[in-house]
DNA sequence: GCTATCCTTTGCATTTTTGCATGTGAGTAG
DNA sequence: CTACTCACATGCAAAAATGCAAAGGATAGC
């Protein structure tokens, strides 16, 4: 029943001096502040306040009650502060190996989150559309959409992602309209350059549209989605990609849906170094929810 | 996003070195737990925990952050210690009057409640059907179901009740169906003694059944459920006393409904009292929340 | 190397909390 | 006295948090 949260908003109440003037401090309705208060009160068998026309007035009680919250706001802020200084101890060149899908369209706000918080650490993004040599300290930590089965590395899941076929809506505005597999025929196929596609987890356009080659193709994910943008053709996108282009529309939705995973892969012996775990945490978190905010925007 | 209810999970989790563990002390289910760690590391937007196999264990800030959060918690103790030392100032006899009904089947485990929190008061209820001399000091506060239009008072509504006819399930068995008012003719009424209604939001009767006096009467609310429990007839009975007789059977639950209300009505003088504003207030929530509870068990 | 165990994480149904719109009561100005 | 303002309280629908059941991962013992 006991919440602490409810101290934080008692505080600006009894600062304030009304349930109205502290929601919009708070930013949180009145009506809740009020419900806050009341529970607080109950929990505590107290009355913390004189409820009066004009607000809620401080009883003997809650100023006193007051002066212990307060201080405990002070200590709440020391605490946040000595986690600051420990970000700031976060230090030296991180380099992430990735793929070019995600580093071109997740990592970057991720990263920039992490580096905010972490002002003496730089973040390198190696985008790449092959598999990594972690061994040969390319990067510090890779994220691969197959982790290896063998060697000195630990491997986690970070996150599930979907591809959808999908085409410009200018593009589909013009070309004959797309209600099943076989009308795409007709249709201009963006995709991988067969000859690189470096991992068979990435040969997405077979399993949609067996025995067909695309006619226009690259080996960066980023490039595709370029020419998916032009308009010149249909192709299979990341959702989390197409979150950036508004006027690439999915096909087919509810008949192809392609899943993919992303792995986090790092050296074994990286698991003794605090700050390696500290980077790894929070771009699994980072990269996880992101990548689900970007998805869950269609 | 940052709650300050985190912090007491987090000491859990800190000290048992696992959710599961936090979870059992907490009460609360380990998925909570875990989700509550979760959202505190990304609020602070650091680390506070390596996530190992066999638990969790705090990262070197989560250490330095434990500190603080314990001087929190030792705070938050004394905080607390000092409205308890608050609750033992108030003390004293404190009387209430309050319609039989109230003072039968709500205000004893109210009351007994508010003593539990301050031991050094006394309280009196004053159960009594009829209209309370305030001004006479008969009793410090009385709870009435019309309050007084005229005076030096202080009213406060505190809640709604209802009233639905019932019968034991005993006399219901032995006797005809009720389906609709007419077929109450055939039936033995419990009621008020018309003559000695004092208050005509009382003459529950007359509004439901017409021209019809009681069979069997009493001045008392809670010597007609006494007689509603013997079997002996039906009667208009509250729904927070049908709650303390589980073998009386409300009857045409649908059909009728009356809706009444309690008052609080107190001395304008004492408004300036901050112990007699606290029990107010206490008696207030303590009233509301009983009633509630009574009459959302039917 | 395989099974058993322990702990965490995830999906889903339920409960609780929240915000919004509306009602209510107390004070105030005309 | 009446209309008006201000702040809080309440009902209801939407959103968030929670518990439960089951899956997933990692270790320890056999």
């Amino acid at each position: 029943m006991l919440n602490w949260d409810d101290y934080r908003i008692f505080l600006d109440v009894a600062r304030s001096g009304s349930l109205s003037a502290a929601s919009i401090i708070l930013k949180i309705d009145a009506a809740t502040v009020g419900r806050r208060i009341t529970r607080l009160e109950t929990a505590l068998n107290s009355k913390l306040f004189n409820k009066l026309p004009r607000g809620y007035q401080l009883t003997q009680a809650g100023k006193d009650f007051k002066e212990h919250i307060e201080a405990i706001e002070r200590t709440e802020k020391i605490a946040r502060g000595s986690l600051q200084k420990a970000s700031a101890n976060i230090s030296g060149n991180f380099r992430i190996g990735a793929p070019d899908g995600l580093s071109n369209f997740v990592l970057p706000v991720v990263i920039s989150n992490i580096q905010n918080h972490h002002p003496n650490l730089n973040i390198q993004i190696l985008s790449l559309p092959r598999v990594f040599n972690l061994s040969r300290r390319e990067a510090d930590l890779a994220i691969m959409v197959t982790p290896p089965k063998k060697g000195r590395f630990v491997t986690k899941k970070i996150v599930n992602y979907n591809l959808h076929l999908a085409a410009k809506n200018t593009y589909l505005e013009k070309n004959s309209q797309i209600k099943s597999k076989n009308d795409l025929k007709n249709h201009n196929i963006i995709g991988y350059i067969p000859d690189l596609i470096f991992d068979p987890t990435l040969d997405y356009l077979s399993e949609v549209i067996p025995n067909r080659a695309p006619d226009l193709s690259s080996n960066s994910v980023a490039v595709q989605m370029q020419m998916l943008n032009l308009g010149i053709g249909v192709g299979l996108a990341h959702d989390f990609a197409l979150a950036h282009f508004p006027d690439i529309i999915p096909i087919l939705k509810n008949k192809i849906n392609q899943e993919r995973a992303f792995y986090m892969v790092r050296d074994r012996d990286d698991l003794a170094s605090e700050q390696s775990n500290l980077i790894a945490s929070l771009l699994d978190n980072g990269i996880k929810s992101e990548v689900k905010r970007l998805q869950s925007n269609n």
